[in-house]
RNA sequence: UGGGCUAUCGCCAAGCGGUAAGGCACAGGACUUUGACUCCUGCAUUCGCCGGUUCAAAUCCGGCUAGCCCAG
């Protein structure tokens, strides 16, 4: 029987997963990353020890919460601060898939004497006929979190079972209640786990190590004074919502330029641009492509953004340019890029410049 | 100081005697394992102030106040 640990947060999607595998035969062992905790104590929502804990006394697995706040600090949170203090908007979870739960799981696995790893995440791991693993997109496309996983190594993905990639929410939901596990009509968990009031500027103001740049101006792409910011953490390319601007029109943020504090505000129809470029990148289904060398792909520049035919063009070893057929709107740095081939796999993805 | 113009929601702005459009902003909600976007709902018993005409005024008349422009 092949000893597996899954990362179970307490929420319906791990106790499912956990849930099938047993099924399956495994000998599924859970646990938990607790990976912060909020001020009074309390776990956040994406670790919540309690719930996890019943759901694994439910099916009769043996579960070990284990601490991992240091390693979370330093792989997630403090990156987060730091990138929103450099005018960029960061993706923790994919930070905190690849450096926290993957490498976390892994290495209790180890210490658990299990070789495989599972997670209730809406994917599919494959193997490829080149050898190599990677994701794909789950079969549910309106769950699928192939975006946050672009940065798992092969290694990772090598020890990875993801149960759930063929079902849709209200399956796994189905399954939760006819097994009876406790937190089948739990809500979905949303927001950054670490900032569940969803406050992130007020989280940022609490745990930057240096000053946070304040007030500054709102400018037109020609640079004309608009009114007063309050602060370039508090801005997101892209956004319209919380600007307190009215120009008679819809007016988002173009950009934001940190060298002099200032936040460029446009209408809809100039946030639209058709390349970028990435930084960081990791490669799943290939190995890498060569400076120069070309890949048609569909590319996705957010969570919630519908693939878009594109094409890839590696710059350097670590760095891509990626052009789109049709321009995309409000590239934002900091996000990620994800592309995928024509069987909806990844081949890789990085963060926007 | 003369002459002219304008004063309608936080901003812009319809309205031209018949009982206050719309856009932006804002608020609340939905959606959402990131930030955003999007969507839905709400948002002036009142039209600078005071009088007058009228069955009826933001709309007409008079005065006042404020701002703008042109003269000087």
């Amino acid at each position: 029987m092949q000893k597996v640990v899954i990362g179970m947060s307490g929420g319906v999607d791990s106790a499912v997963a956990a849930f099938l595998l047993k099924e399956k035969g495994y000998d599924v062992i859970g646990v938990t990353l607790r990976t912060w905790m909020s001020d009074d104590g309390e776990d956040g929502r994406c670790c919540e020890i309690d719930d996890a804990a019943a759901v694994a006394r439910k099916l009769g697995i043996p579960y070990h919460p284990f601490n991992c706040t240091s390693l979370f600090k330093e792989k997630v949170t403090d990156p987060f601060v730091r990138s929103y203090l450099d005018a960029t908007t960061p993706n923790p979870c994919i930070e905190c898939n690849r450096y926290v739960k993957w490498e976390g799981l892994l290495n209790y696995a180890k210490v658990l004497g299990a070789d495989l790893i599972a997670t209730g995440h809406y994917a599919h791991v494959l193997r490829l006929d080149n050898g190599r693993y990677t994701v794909k997109t789950a079969s549910h496309a309106a769950k699928d979190q192939t975006y946050m996983l672009y940065k798992l190594t092969q290694d990772q993905l090598s020890h990875t079972l993801m149960p759930l990639g063929d079902l849709s929410k209200e399956e796994v939901r189905k399954i939760a209640s006819d097994a009876g596990i406790p937190v089948a009509d739990k809500p979905d968990s949303q927001e950054i786990c670490f900032v569940p009031d969803g406050d992130y500027a007020g989280y940022i103001k609490k745990n930057a190590e240096g000053l946070i740049p304040g007030e500054g101006n709102f400018v037109d792409e020609d640079g004309n004074i608009l009114g007063l910011h309050k602060g370039i953490i508090h801005y997101t390319v892209g956004q319209r919502k919380g600007l307190g601007i009215a120009m008679g029109y819809p007016v988002f943020v173009k950009k934001i330029n940190k060298r002099t504090n200032e936040v460029v505000l446009s209408d809809d129809a100039s946030l639209y641009s058709d390349s970028l470029t990435c930084r960081d990148v990791n490669f799943l289904s290939i190995e890498g492509l060569r400076p120069g060398q070309k890949l048609s792909c569909r590319a996705k520049i957010r969570y919630h953004h519908k693939p878009a035919p594109a094409v890839v063009e590696a710059l350097d070893n670590d760095r891509i340019l990626i052009t789109f057929d049709e321009p995309v709107r409000a590239v934002t740095p900091g996000q990620s890029t994800v592309f995928y081939d024509d069987n909806e796999c990844v081949i890789g993805g990085g963060i926007i410049e």
